[in-house]
RNA sequence: GGCGCCAUCGUCUAGUGGUUAGGACACCAGGUUUUCAUCCUGGGAACAGGGGUUCGAUUCCCCUUGGCGCUACCA
């Protein structure tokens, strides 16, 4: 039984795209799923449109992700790139000694040849092409030079392209793993270029040849490749190569039902994760975009995807990325994490947002914040920006604002002031969250006050806002001290 | 224009010839509650259309329509 290996093959020309997680978490369930390994390789073969930091943005992203690859381009100790593996290198640009070896061989046998064609001629072509309203794609007028003729032009140093010999007749046929039998007439598919002017290789043939040497045994990839699939299968035949099963995933689109590209939002990894999105979520979301587990569990782990995911429930229509329910999901993630480890994730998030750190090294009342934050949060920065208000000395909101309901600013003044005196009273030890509770309903209780008349403007006073967490949990994080001066600084503020 | 892929609630989807067409998100209503959120209960909401095949089609086949993708010396 041949060892499982599939590939994610990103193109270092921006910033990881969920869609390209997407892909990389299948290709790494279905490895996971068979004792398989999943690898990672750079596809920079297009130099024009190469984005500085873009290679580091994507390995980046994988381990942010916690699917990290097993092979190829990785992160060393010291978090640096590195490579990994005997297949290597597994950056393209490394491999163009092998790539020009390979091109070689096809024109060798005849399976491809030299094309001198400009520029300027093969644009009129394809205009001439659409004007006529004929199919676009090479005319072929390179295929027929003379050995003669290719050794003059190579001699005087006109650039070159090496072009695939499609065969013109004949059907190529696959079995998609997602679409079932998939099949294209050969006539009708171009003569690719496979090696460009400036020496490197265009992807059709790179990817074939690293497939194939790094011995990738499945392909998993977006929907737009289906239609050159059977270059790369033609290709495959032509080297007498065995080929790797194809599972072509449906798109992710967009709300108007595109492909989903930066023109329109947040399409990055790294825009979710500097949203304050967790990993955690984001696979969970991104899993079920394309694939259910035929069961009605909707939160898994990674762990939980790994031993459900099967191909038979991979579908193959198009996917709307629905920011809605992804809140969800880390909304009930955030719920699901431990307060400590959640902490730990949205630490940062306070310190970009201007908390001094030593504040957060208070680990009960951090995480007294966090627990509190979370209730009212999508993300990480919703818990920051909802619980402000225990940072700051004294919140600032209009004194109007004290009032309950029916009643008025002078009862509400009375409740604060009876309160304060009752409050002060309570030991240090009973200050939790469940213990001020307990005291503060008695108290109430005892003296036959409506609960919202005590409790609203005890809230207002302690958060400043309109909506907040409730009064005891805001006071169990404050603590006595602090509780009682917000609570004092309420009743100052209504003048009777 | 050519080629290809796709088609169940607004969205993600279950369903593989016989179901009151199920769940989740979102939405709406009610309840709990000191506000908001949570939580609980309930509700509206879908098989694109037309032909076949069949005793019977959401399900199988064909056509139409619609959407999308590819059609580069980009991936």
């Amino acid at each position: 039984m041949k060892k499982i290996r599939t590939r994610i093959p990103p193109s270092p020309t921006g910033m990881f795209h969920v869609g390209s997680l997407r892909t990389a978490l299948f290709d790494y369930l279905y490895a996971k799923k068979e004792g398989g390994d999943f690898l990672l390789r750079i596809e920079d073969t297009d130099r024009e449109r190469l984005v500085e930091g873009a290679t580091e943005n994507i390995v980046e992203s994988l381990y942010w992700a916690h699917i990290p690859p097993d092979e190829g381009v990785m992160l060393d100790a010291n978090k640096n790139i590195t490579q990994v593996g005997e297949k290597g290198p597994y950056i393209q640009s490394e491999r163009l000694e092998i790539y020009k070896k390979y091109s070689d061989q096809l024109l060798e046998q005849g399976h491809a040849y030299y094309c001198f064609c400009t520029k300027e001629r093969l644009d009129e072509l394809r205009k001439m092409q659409e004007l006529n309203k004929q199919p676009t794609g090479y005319d072929g007028q390179c295929k027929s030079l003379s050995v003669k003729d290719i050794q003059e032009k190579r001699a005087t140093g006109i650039p070159h392209v090496v072009r695939l010999c499609m065969p013109d007749d004949g059907v190529t046929t696959w079995n998609d793993m997602v679409r079932g039998k998939v099949s294209f007439e050969n006539a009708l598919i171009d003569d690719q270029v496979l090696m460009k002017t400036d020496g490197f290789p265009t992807y059709h043939l790179a990817v074939v040849v690293d497939d194939h040497l790094m011995e990738i045994t499945h392909v998993f990839r977006g929907e737009e490749w289906l239609s050159s699939t059977p270059k790369h299968i033609v290709l495959y035949d032509m080297f007498g190569w065995e080929k790797p099963e194809y599972a072509h995933l449906s798109l992710l689109v967009n709300e108007k039902k595109q492909k989903l590209s930066k023109r329109h939002g947040d399409v990055s990894v790294f825009d979710f994760t500097k949203k304050g999105y967790l990993p955690e979520a984001m696979v969970n979301f991104v899993a079920f975009l394309g694939w259910n587990p035929g069961t009605e569990q909707e939160i898994f782990t990674l762990d939980e995807l790994v031993a459900a995911f099967d191909f038979k429930n991979v579908h193959k229509s198009p996917a709307i990325f629905n920011y809605e329910k992804l809140d969800w999901y880390n909304k009930e993630w955030m719920k699901k994490l431990p307060v400590e480890e959640l902490a730990v994730r949205v630490k940062s998030f306070f310190i970009s947002d201007g908390v001094e750190a030593y504040i957060l090294e208070d680990q009960s009342f951090f995480e007294g914040v966090v627990r509190l934050g979370r209730e009212r949060a999508n993300t990480l920065q919703d818990i920051v920006n909802n619980t402000q208000f225990l940072f700051v000395d004294s919140p600032s909101y209009e004194t109007e604002l004290l009032k309950w309901k029916k009643s008025d600013l002078s009862d509400a003044k009375q409740k604060l002031t009876q309160l304060s005196e009752f409050l002060s009273t309570v030991e240090n030890s009973v200050w939790t969250e469940e213990g001020v509770e307990g005291s503060v309903m008695a108290w109430i209780k005892d003296h036959d006050y409506g609960v919202g008349d005590v409790l609203w403007p005890t809230r207002v006073a302690l958060s400043g806002q309109q909506f907040s967490p409730g009064p005891f949990e805001i006071m169990s994080v404050l603590g006595k001290e602090k509780s009682l001066k917000r609570i004092g600084e309420g009743v100052n503020k209504i003048f009777s």
